[in-house]
DNA sequence: TGTCCATATAAGTATATCGTTATATGATTA
DNA sequence: TAATCATATAACGATATACTTATATGGACA
């Protein structure tokens, strides 16, 4: 019988392991200030689409974030409901915001929006 | 508004990296409350005296742990002056004591004291 | 001084990770 | 319905990681 909080320890380092990549962590610092759709994070790190969506989809996997389609595109929102949310949220208040990969891509005009 | 002790993107990822080891992850959650020597560690891991070695090297490289020689044995500690101390202390606070672990070890005689 | 013991390093291997390009999928819309 | 567009998956390669065993190092102390 395995002891629980080897369990936790368990979970808790697969989460810092995926939270421990810059291109993961800095797009869930994004996240909790705007939603994004794919395409936005392709021009945000200048990387393949496929990479970018194998990224978006290790981290909803473990459900860290979510995605909703509004028209062509799948945004994707950070998932407050989750049970390690508080813990994550910690981490990421501890992060400069990198709201200006937004406003650049706004210059550029390639910023999505479903209004 | 956010915290003004912002941490760089990519020194946090690797800094996540570095603890999304449960290795790693439970090495630095036990020096928070006790001292360990390397083969201490190997006891507690059941893991080659050079894999401890090397999880330790990760961890003193980025000064996360300082080590103390005492006698034959080479004791390691928590680096509570690490500028990201308080980052570090806050994710360890999340994780259930493992402190079992280091009364295993006094159980069977392993626990090294130097007194 | 020489031996012993704890620890560190070297070298090698298996697997994981992160990117790529090519292709599939599936909803939207013309 | 067919074409288009955004996204997902497949397949693959390069590099990183986490172990192993063998060996080196270096302080403690007889």
């Amino acid at each position: 019988m395995e002891d629980t909080s080897a369990m936790d320890i368990q979970r808790t380092a697969s989460l810092l392991k995926l939270l421990g990549d810059p291109t993961r962590l800095t797009m869930m610092k994004l996240l909790k200030s705007h939603e994004c759709c794919v395409c936005e994070f392709v021009a945000i790190f200048n990387m393949s689409q496929p990479a970018i969506s194998q990224h978006l989809r290790k981290l909803r996997d473990i459900e860290l974030v979510r995605e909703e389609r509004k028209g062509q595109w799948i945004f994707f929102s950070i998932n407050e409901e989750h049970e390690d949310y508080p813990f994550i949220r910690n981490i990421l208040e501890h992060l400069p915001l990198q709201d200006d990969l937004v406003t650049n891509l706004e210059a550029k005009g390639l910023r999505i929006s479903c209004e």
